[in-house]
DNA sequence: AATCAGATTTCCT
DNA sequence: GGAAATCTGATTA
């Protein structure tokens, strides 16, 4: 039940991408403690990876991407949105993993009130630009070091307001969401049959 | 149910 | 200039 160290962070993007499913994000603010598990991610490699933002080189917005694993790369995309990463990889090898969609276990009542909306749990934290505002994430936070007790990582504590511990579950791998290059590459992963994955419900 | 406009930054084919 | 690791609320394109 511990904070992950660096040197979970510090290996191929994909491993990570896969042992975070089940992971706890936790972000302690002012007004609590805020915690979801997680159940989505994608990987996103380095110059070689044409759908990451780290294709070909660096730049001063993917920076983050090629410095120390156990950072958080957040970007702003579409005008509203931020993308919270998880930076993998050794120091100088660039490598991120997009946290995707997550389960809310705790501070369920902030995270309606930075969501601004009502509605039923599986919407609040199913997609990245979700679940980066209900867990109250910003643009300023980028590099932020997620080995530090502020925006950290655990492995699931079981507690939660919402439903019992993710036990045992079976991982489904698929293309990335959203992108055009890159589309192809099987890097997404996330929790079979969990009611959280980032899309759209029928209604 | 499916589609569209709008929010508006960062980086280029 | 235009697309991009998105989402909401309004419209029916």
């Amino acid at each position: 039940m511990g904070k992950l160290p660096r040197e979970f962070y510090s290996r191929n993007t994909k491993i990570v991408a896969r042992e975070l499913l089940g992971k706890s994000l936790v972000h302690k603010r002012e007004e609590g403690i805020i915690l979801a598990n997680i159940v989505e991610t994608e990987a996103y490699l380095g110059l070689k990876d044409p759908g990451s933002h780290a294709y070909r080189r660096i730049t001063p917005r993917n920076r983050i991407m090629f410095g120390p694993p156990g950072k958080a790369y957040i970007y702003f995309v579409y005008g509203n949105h931020y993308c919270l990463n998880v930076v993998t990889e050794k120091d100088g090898v660039a490598g991120a993993v997009l946290i995707r969609a997550g389960e809310p276990q705790k501070g369920i009542q902030l995270m309606r009130k930075n969501r601004r909306i009502d509605g039923p749990l599986t919407r609040l934290t199913n997609g990245p630009g979700k679940l980066t505002q209900a867990l109250g994430i910003t643009g300023s936070m980028n590099g932020i070091d997620l080995t530090g007790d502020r925006l950290f990582i655990m492995s699931d504590t079981g507690l939660g307001e919402n439903r019992r511990p993710l036990k045992k579950f079976n991982i489904i791998r698929t293309g990335r969401i959203g992108i055009k290059k890159g589309r192809n590459l099987p890097y997404r992963y996330y929790i079979e049959g969990n009611k959280f994955i980032s899309g759209k419900h029928p209604v």
